[in-house]
DNA sequence: ATGGCGGCTCGCAGCCGA
């Protein structure tokens, strides 16, 4: 039987309309079977999508005036997405465009591929109404969750989670405790959401690598690796076990206009 | 402890991000 490979990024761009040029020779480099984009900044209408079609990909946008945004891009030689939701539908009265999930066919899959582009809320300050709101928002993820799918269901749930799970994600651990970003009630949300059944495919395939995803633009934090892991890929178990490969792409840090977060990349070699 | 950098907006200053 051929492996069905699949290729999943999840990518903090800051700016779509800043990162077009990167965001196309990523799609050219690394031709992935998704892209899951997150902090458009923009409403859809800004979204740059005659270039993405010519470069070979459909967009399912969820955008957003000046502030967040998420989008999932997948090949246009492929099926387009079965289904599309945007935000929890929960009926909270929330505007910011910070979810979208999509489902996919796959061929050779008796399941379908659900893939969710996720921009957690920043949360500020520890105690701040922004906090709350995120502990809220990571409570809201999960019932979304429940309601919507069963743990044996083919999910990919990427984005930029804005928790670093533990210390090892943490470059300053003792600088950064129970810093907004790595509070304990921050992590308790993060993993409430992940007990729905997913596996952190970075920390289970390396156990010991830090696998920092954002490096701050002032104080040459890039240059001193001084990062956090927010970006994630979580998986559920039958999808996570056919990962084979997670990588951080640090030269997209690189150069001129970078976005602060670099790409995470993720391989699944479905059976 | 602060500010630094970058991107956004009923923009040339202030807000937000992480």
């Amino acid at each position: 039987m051929t492996k069905q490979s699949i290729k999943i990024v999840t990518w903090n761009v800051n700016s779509v309309s800043q990162r077009l040029d990167r965001m196309l020779a990523l799609l050219d480099r690394e031709a992935p079977d998704f892209l899951c984009l997150q902090e458009l900044k923009g409403d859809d209408g800004k979204f740059p999508a005659e270039a993405v079609a010519g470069a070979g990909y459909r967009a399912e946008v969820f955008g957003q005036k000046g502030y967040n945004g998420v989008a999932i891009l997948s090949r246009m030689d492929a099926s387009p997405a079965v289904t599309v939701t945007r935000n929890f539908e929960d009926g909270v009265d929330d505007p910011a465009a910070r979810f979208i999930a999509a489902t996919y066919e796959i061929p050779g899959s008796a399941k379908p591929l659900t893939v969710m582009s996720a921009y957690v809320p920043n949360g500020q300050s520890v105690g701040s109404e922004k906090y709350i709101y995120k502990l809220e928002w990571f409570q809201r993820l999960r019932k979304y969750l429940d309601a919507h799918h069963k743990t044996t269901d083919l999910v990919a749930l990427v984005g930029d989670f804005n928790v670093a799970p533990a210390d090892i994600d943490v470059y300053d651990p003792v600088a950064w405790r129970e810093h907004i970003h790595t509070s304990t009630r921050e992590r308790q949300g993060l993993h409430q959401v992940a007990t729905f059944g997913l596996v952190d495919t970075w920390r289970h395939l390396y156990p010991d690598e830090p696998g920092y995803s954002w490096w701050d633009y002032r104080q040459l934090s890039f240059p001193q690796n001084k990062g956090l892991r927010i970006d994630l890929i979580y998986a559920t178990v039958p999808l996570a076990g056919t990962c084979t490969e997670v990588r951080v792409d640090r030269n997209e840090r690189k150069g001129e206009k970078p976005s602060d977060h670099a790409p995470v990349i993720a391989t699944f070699d479905l059976a």
